[in-house]
DNA sequence: ACTATAATTGAGCAATCATTCAAGATATAA
DNA sequence: TTATATCTTGAATGATTGCTCAATTATAGT
């Protein structure tokens, strides 16, 4: 048999970029969730037809589950982006809390929504397994980038080198979560950012205690 | 006109009570969700015919709503047990902080799981206004509650006079909505233990006698 | 037992659900 | 052009959705 990329007479070119698609997906989901999204109005926000999603996704699952990869894609993206602004991790991190924390944190302006990653899990978690693992596996990986970076924040000497990262790792993912729910309420914008300041300064108790006059430099 | 109460005439008396109804339709939504909730399922899970369910709670929106509400009375009377447990307010917080973070914390030994009512405001936002804005609502009522015990503690020489209750009631909030929604995740018991102990010891930054930082947040 | 009142039932409703597939459209190679 | 491969379409599928209501059953007072 001859696959399509094999074959020596070329044919019709896809209408639909599949990334652009996947981005109109994800604006959908993100907002409806997974089972307050009908085929109908993905149809309407895809702009592309049932045959046509069938075709090149599979099924809703399969669509759904695309557009959560690429969504954590953009958000580990942005948290990497964050802990690469500075010199210190540690500030890097408090930023990134206080970023999130802003009611317009995209780039296209739109208001502070609960994490998608967040949302399908709490929806699936009883509805849906194999997206529900998903969202939990992608919760682990970014946990783990969380540790890595602390790792490196004790090498520079910016924490203890007692501090437990993989478990300071998971508070500091329980802030992201806690943040980024509570801006499902209508709560006020400079409201929203004192809660940004708040859980970034959590982060102070753990740091070295930096003494500039320090007698014992070890 | 004559009202059923009123009547000379008294007739059969209902088969369900409706505390023990809701409870089990808590469960089934705490579950599966509104939208991951078939009337099917709802049926079954209250052992009642459709025309029993909507004679008795009007529509499915109106068997949530009651069941939501029910939730939230729930979850304010255990937040208020741990309070009234201690004469620390900040050691009943940090309890509570603690308790959540347990598996078994429920009189059924059911595992933790993520709020009710955050699950359902993460659900609804974009699908279902008014089952949000009654999330939200209870939300805020919550975090009355939180604020008011502060308020208390302060008078009690627990907390600092300046500290900013309302604010610090938003912190404690996220932690427990953090600690609650990470709870989903398949984390050993022992690593949701620590992520409560962690979540409770951030008080310990606020308290009056020994505040080992100097901004005080607030 | 009889009557009035209320609670319960479950078959059945129109609408919507996710999904399929034969037919048509379009681009490339020869 | 013609043939071929691929993409797109949208009507139609059977299942399921939330919900209704006429009929049935059960209770209490007379």
């Amino acid at each position: 048999m001859k696959r399509a990329d094999e074959s020596d007479v070329m044919a019709r070119h896809a209408r639909y970029d599949r990334h652009s698609t996947l981005k109109k997906a994800i604006t959908l989901f993100w907002e409806r969730g997974y089972h307050g999204s009908s085929l109908k109005q993905i149809e309407q926000a895809l702009d592309m037809r049932p045959g046509s999603i069938y075709a090149t996704f599979g099924s809703k699952d399969g669509l759904f589950s695309e557009a959560l990869a690429t969504y954590a894609e953009q958000v580990s993206q942005e948290l990497q982006s964050y802990l690469n602004a500075t010199d210190s991790i540690v500030e890097g991190l408090q930023s990134y809390l206080r970023g999130i924390a802003q009611t317009q944190n995209d780039l296209d302006g739109q208001p502070a929504r609960a994490c998608m990653i967040v949302k399908t899990l709490l929806e699936s978690s009883n509805t849906h397994p194999s997206l529900a693992q998903q969202a939990r596996q992608i919760l682990v990986k970014i946990q783990e980038v969380l540790r890595e970076a602390l790792e490196v924040a004790k090498g520079r000497g910016e924490l203890p080198a007692s501090t437990d990262s993989r478990r300071l790792a998971r508070l500091l993912q329980a802030q992201i979560i806690g943040i980024r729910s509570i801006a499902e309420s209508d709560l006020a914008p400079h409201d929203l950012s004192d809660l940004g300041d708040d859980a970034a300064s959590i982060l102070e108790a753990y740091r070295l205690p930096h003494n500039p006059r320090s007698d014992n430099p070890g």
